[in-house]
DNA sequence: TCCATATATTCTACAAAATAAAATATATAG
DNA sequence: CTATATATTTTATTTTGTAGAATATATGGA
């Protein structure tokens, strides 16, 4: 059998804030959604690096954005969750959620 | 503000399994249980590697076993969570949480 | 006593993930 | 054409994660 894999901490978060916005995923949104929503800080270096590793593993695609109607500033690349990113983030919570079961310590995702 | 901290994937599975076990948290019984309801292989270097630093951190204990009655070999040594260690686990699983309401994904712990 | 064996932890060497800060790219208003 | 806003990439480093070998220790039995 392959080397069974799983998700670092960071890749779970921002596999999660994919899912929450959906199609409109992009750079600075992604670190706003994780800021308000987990309370956590992610430096734009960061994300992008996870979000390079993610792709380079099958688990996100990405769609080169329109230009921006706006101000000015360069392309966005919007980012998507696949089936087997998903898959990944489901066994990811569910071996965390078992070891939880009975502890004083509630339940995730 | 001190830099805020996250626990790392596998950190937040051994502490969940450390919850588990309550008194009788050591080496291979870790080991075991990670396996049993996480379905996750975790190598014996792994696991101390990972203790160890949770102990630097301050997040774990630990207290020298008795010599064992049974066969032979070295005494054990029993971990446990401090409460340091899970209110880390607390602000890391809420992270999750809070960006999984309201997607596909369900919550987690 | 010695040694084969069982149990358990520690060491070593390396790979992968996380991080911050600086650099680069690109669009537009003026 | 340049100052500015928006956005992504690059670079350098630290922290985590990993497997497998080495070491330590206790006991049963020849």
């Amino acid at each position: 059998m392959g080397k069974q894999k799983f998700l670092g901490e960071l890749e779970m978060i921002v596999l999660a804030a994919l899912l929450r916005l959906d199609d409109d995923a992009y750079g600075s949104r992604i670190i706003d959604v994780i800021a308000e929503q987990a309370e956590r800080n992610v430096s734009i270096g960061a994300l992008y690096a996870t979000l390079k590793r993610l792709e380079q593993k099958g688990l996100v695609t990405v769609r080169q954005g329109e230009a921006t109607a706006v101000r000015g500033g360069r392309a966005k690349r919007y980012f998507k969750i696949t089936g087997e990113g998903q898959r990944q983030m489901q066994r990811s919570l569910n071996s965390l959620r078992n070891l939880l079961v009975g502890t004083p310590i509630g339940a995730v995702g």
